[in-house]
DNA sequence: CTTATTCCCTGATTGC
DNA sequence: TGCAATCAGGGAATAA
C-alpha cells in the first residue's frame, strides 16, 4: 500500500520531471466513474488544458499536482494506485484508468486495479484532505507532539498512528514497524504512552520512514515508482507480513491480531501487552 | 468532540 | 483438482 515513503518517492520523481510542462490532454476510462469526483471528464479537460504544472506536492498520502496558485489536482492512490511517466509509444500498462498528456509529448498514466483511487480538482487541497496532522519528517513532529496527541485518548496507539489528523502519512506497514522498533504493544491505550515511550516512538517513526525512503519504499504487490521499478524496503520489514517468523531481536514468533479491522503484527515478547489491573 | 464499524473493489490466497 | 469464501487496507460515511 502506498504510504508516506512510497508517495514521497513518486512526488520526488514527478517534481523532477513535470514542472514547466503544460497539460495538453486528459483521458478517463469509462469503467472507473468514481475516480474523478468533482467534475465530468469534459469539465476537467476544460479546466486543465493549457495549464502549467508548477510543482508536485505531498500531504500525508495525498499526491498533489499544482496548476498555478489557484488550482490543484489532488490525488490519492488508496491501496493499488500506480502513477507512471511514459511515452505514448511505450507498452500498455494494466488497469489504466486515466491519462494526462503533457506538452513535451510524455504522459502521466494512472493505473489502479481496485479503483479506490481518487482525483479532485480544487482551488485549495485542504478542501479534499481535511485537517492533516504534522508531517513526521517535518520540523513540527516531536515526542512532545506525540504526548499532546495521545493525552486522554483510550484508542489503541496503533489506531491513533493510522489517524491522519494526528500524524500524517503512516499506514499499516509503517505503524506496525515503528511500534516494533519502539517496543510498544499496538493495543496500548494511546493515553498510557509514557514520555520515554513517546521519545522512542518518535525516533522509531522517523527512522523507519527515512530508511524506507532510502530504499525506494516498500513493494509488496502493487507499489511501483513512476518508472515501473519496485522498492526494496519489504526486504527489511521486521513484523509486517512476518507472522510466525522469529523476531530479529528475541527470536519469539511474530503474531498477528486484528485492531480496528486492520491486521496488526507485533512481537509478543519485545512488545509487552497492556497492563491488566487485577479484578476488583 | 470521541471511537468503532461498514463499505467500496478485485486479484490472490485459503479452505474444503 | 476446482470453486467458493476470505483477505488485503486506504479513507468516506455512518452509527452511537
Amino acid at each position: 500500500m502506498p504510504e508516506l515513503p512510497e508517495v514521497e518517492t513518486l512526488r520526488r520523481q514527478l517534481d523532477d520531471a513535470l514542472p514547466g510542462l503544460l497539460v495538453t490532454d486528459a483521458w478517463f476510462s469509462p469503467d472507473t466513474p468514481q475516480l474523478l469526483r468533482r467534475q465530468t471528464a469534459a469539465e476537467f479537460l476544460d479546466l486543465v488544458r493549457g495549464r502549467t504544472i508548477t510543482r508536485v506536492r505531498r500531504s500525508a498520502k495525498w499526491l498533489i499536482f499544482c496548476l498555478g496558485d489557484d488550482l490543484a489536482l489532488v490525488t490519492h492512490l488508496r491501496m493499488t494506485g500506480r502513477v507512471f511517466l511514459r511515452r505514448p509509444t511505450d507498452p500498455a500498462d494494466l488497469y489504466l484508468r486515466a491519462k494526462l498528456g503533457l506538452s513535451n509529448g510524455s504522459e502521466v498514466r494512472w493505473c489502479d486495479v481496485r479503483k479506490f483511487g481518487t482525483w479532485d480538482l480544487v482551488a485549495d487541497p485542504r478542501e479534499v484532505t481535511g485537517p492533516v496532522g504534522p508531517e513526521p519528517l517535518g520540523t513540527d513532529f516531536s515526542a512532545d507532539h506525540i504526548m499532546a496527541a495521545t493525552r486522554g485518548r483510550r484508542t489503541p496507539i496503533k489506531s491513533l498512528l493510522l489517524d491522519q489528523r494526528r500524524i500524517a502519512g503512516l499506514g499499516n506497514i509503517y505503524a506496525d514497524e515503528a511500534l516494533w522498533d519502539a517496543r510498544i504493544h499496538p493495543l496500548r491505550p494511546a493515553g498510557s504512552i509514557t514520555r520515554p515511550e513517546a521519545r522512542r516512538l518518535h525516533a522509531a517513526i522517523v527512522s523507519v520512514l527515512v530508511d524506507s525512503l532510502d530504499s525506494g519504499g516498500s513493494s509488496m504487490r502493487d507499489y511501483l515508482d513512476t518508472n515501473g521499478r519496485a522498492g526494496r524496503f519489504q526486504e527489511r520489514w521486521s513484523v509486517y507480513k512476518r507472522e510466525g517468523l522469529p523476531c530479529s531481536r528475541c527470536a519469539a514468533p511474530i503474531v498477528k491480531t486484528i485492531i480496528a479491522g486492520r491486521g496488526a503484527r507485533y512481537c509478543p515478547r519485545c512488545q509487552r501487552k497492556p497492563h491488566k489491573p487485577p479484578n476488583a
